[in-house]
DNA sequence: CGTTAGCACTCATTAACGTAGAGTGCTAAT
DNA sequence: ATTAGCACTCTACGTTAATGAGTGCTAACG
């Protein structure tokens, strides 16, 4: 239907508008790489493209747009599908190997919600969990290939994962296991767990139950999952929609700022109760005509985390803090449900 | 340090800009309800708070815009808590009551992924949870007053739920629970789980359990947390970025269709394989001058559930199909991990 | 005959310019 | 102490003219 020449110079088109955004000119297409014609001959070309119904100008002496005619040709036969970069690959797979814990849902959740309803954007910081502590562990068979694990830390946390259970292990052999975990490992904390539990606990094991070295495997997969993700971000756009930030340059530098976790923790850290910093008076420069909210959640004195509220200095004062008010102490509530 | 009535003005002029973003004038506030005095009065006082530091002139013949000072002045002294409407109480609530199941997790975090990654809007659709059914249940004892429910469903999911027992119910009554529980709902759809408790399981509890009744409403809730919020969007805002949607009008009837759950389901509901829909081959009027590209994830056949990327017809279709195989191949895996 | 240089023509974008209007500061009257 | 009045300043806006990107057509070229 086409000639070789007008799907070449299609797909140049396509190509070239997806990326710009404007009408595309015959000159243009004639200086790329590997085209070799005059912009008179890509003209020509041109004009029957959009007698073809492939093309469309929006107005005289405007260059060509594809029309929905002429982006399904494009991707019915002429659209080269793009390698996934490795960069991508890789936030995929994070993504999907990355159960998050109770706790950092609540954080992402909370953020979301905070964001949504102000129209600003949140930033929320969990409680540490450095020194939190295994508190009891339990094996919970499902069948023979699969159980469930259950994690209880010291602050109350209850987190589940299911595993596979190596080949030929039975059920008396998972309460044992069940039981030396709890007797070796109760009160270790996080961060020591895993060394821990080649050590110490691999040669007890190893006593009294076959196929020990594969169980040690799967355990400390389940152990390890415990990082701290502390820290989310959300409605990061919402700060683009505000007048005050047309200029492309400070949205840059904002967008820089919440990519960067340990400044955005050091700049959400702050003392009990509900802090207001306005422009100036905040640290980082890249926030300098913002103004910082943040409020504490803590449970029986003891600070757990920080939720905020990055605004313009133009910020709705009154809304916010009241929010925010609500929310910190029904996350209060909510760890304090988890806590016990 | 100010009089009244520098602080009433201070007061309105901060109200004002925060409300308009732009400088605010005499007039305007000596026309507001409650004042009293005319422009040149204002004037005055405002030239007095400008010399103070309260306010700014961006320009002569410009109105004032309030200083850090003056916003701190405002903060410290001024600013009127909001009441929090009814309205956003009831999504905190909301949210506080809300733990999404896992596969919600999931089918959210890869909306997110995805929204990310192209820096287009995505649309993420669950498998339908109508017919799922209980396949295994389990009550975990932590210490005396608290349990986890692992709920395990015909497809595989695994959930669990921190629960608080009744007081004075011991250990062997809880796997009396459990064995019934199991006797008697394995098998039974969710959407009829709840009726069947209390009709069914209501009287063989009773005649085994102390506490029968608290211990019913306790497991009614746990097994009614499996509603299927099946629909995510995420990145609404990227939208807002392209150069096509300038006009506002459009951003609008796009965001109100983001809002409608059943029109999304519709839209999104797709054959097998990978769909690209441009601009006017859509079906609703809303994106005409967008393109959906959509990817159904599917195990041994049955479909599962759909995801999609809408964006400008000037989209990077190669880019987008790439990625929308990898994804949609990946949540297969996953899902059918928990399938098992 | 396919290709290309040349040219007249179209129309959006941009800069230049002048005007309207919003807002101020100051002075004098109340 | 307050306010009306007025001259002054500076931005925003609309108008107009110039610019230039891009086209379609014609004629020349290999």
């Amino acid at each position: 239907m086409l000639t070789e020449r007008q799907r070449m110079i299609l797909n140049a088109i396509v190509d070239d508008y997806i990326r710009s955004a404007e009408p595309v000119g015959s000159r243009s297409i004639s200086k790329r790489g590997g085209v070799g014609f005059s912009p008179a001959t890509i003209r020509n070309e041109m004009a029957d493209l959009e007698d073809l119904g492939f093309l469309e100008q929006p107005h005289t002496s405007a260059g060509r747009v594809p029309s929905t005619k002429g982006y399904r040709y494009y991707v019915d036969h002429l659209v080269k599908l793009g390698e996934v970069s490795e960069q991508e690959l890789e936030r995929i797979r994070h993504f999907m190997a990355d159960k998050m814990n109770q706790m950092e849902q609540v954080i992402q959740h909370a953020a979301t919600i905070l964001s949504n309803l102000t129209n600003y954007t949140s930033i929320v910081l969990g409680p540490e969990t450095f020194n939190n502590s295994l508190k009891h562990f339990q094996l919970v068979p499902l069948n023979e290939s699969t159980a469930v694990a259950i994690i209880v830390t010291n602050t109350g946390h209850v987190e589940n994962r299911t595993v596979s259970i190596p080949g030929g292990v039975d059920m008396s052999e998972i309460e044992k296991v069940t039981r030396i975990l709890n007797e070796k490992l109760v009160g270790v904390p996080f961060s020591r767990l895993r060394s821990r539990l080649y050590t110490e606990v691999g040669q007890e094991l190893g006593r009294y139950v076959s196929h020990y070295e594969e169980f040690l495997d799967v355990l400390g997969n389940v152990l390890a999952g415990e990082q701290d993700h502390r820290v989310f971000v959300s409605g990061t756009s919402n700060m683009l929609i505000q007048p005050e930030f047309k200029d492309v340059e400070k949205v840059k530098t904002l967008l820089d700022l919440f990519d960067e976790q340990p400044a955005l923790i050091k700049l959400v850290s702050a003392n009990p109760g509900i802090q207001v910093k306005i422009g100036s008076e905040n640290d980082h420069e890249a926030i300098n005509n913002c103004s910082l909210i943040t409020a504490t959640y803590s449970i029986a004195g003891q600070s757990l985390g920080t939720i905020g509220i990055l605004g313009p200095t133009r910020m709705e004062y009154g809304k916010v803090i009241s929010l925010l008010d609500v929310l910190s102490k029904d996350m209060a509530v909510m760890y304090g449900k988890w806590y016990k």
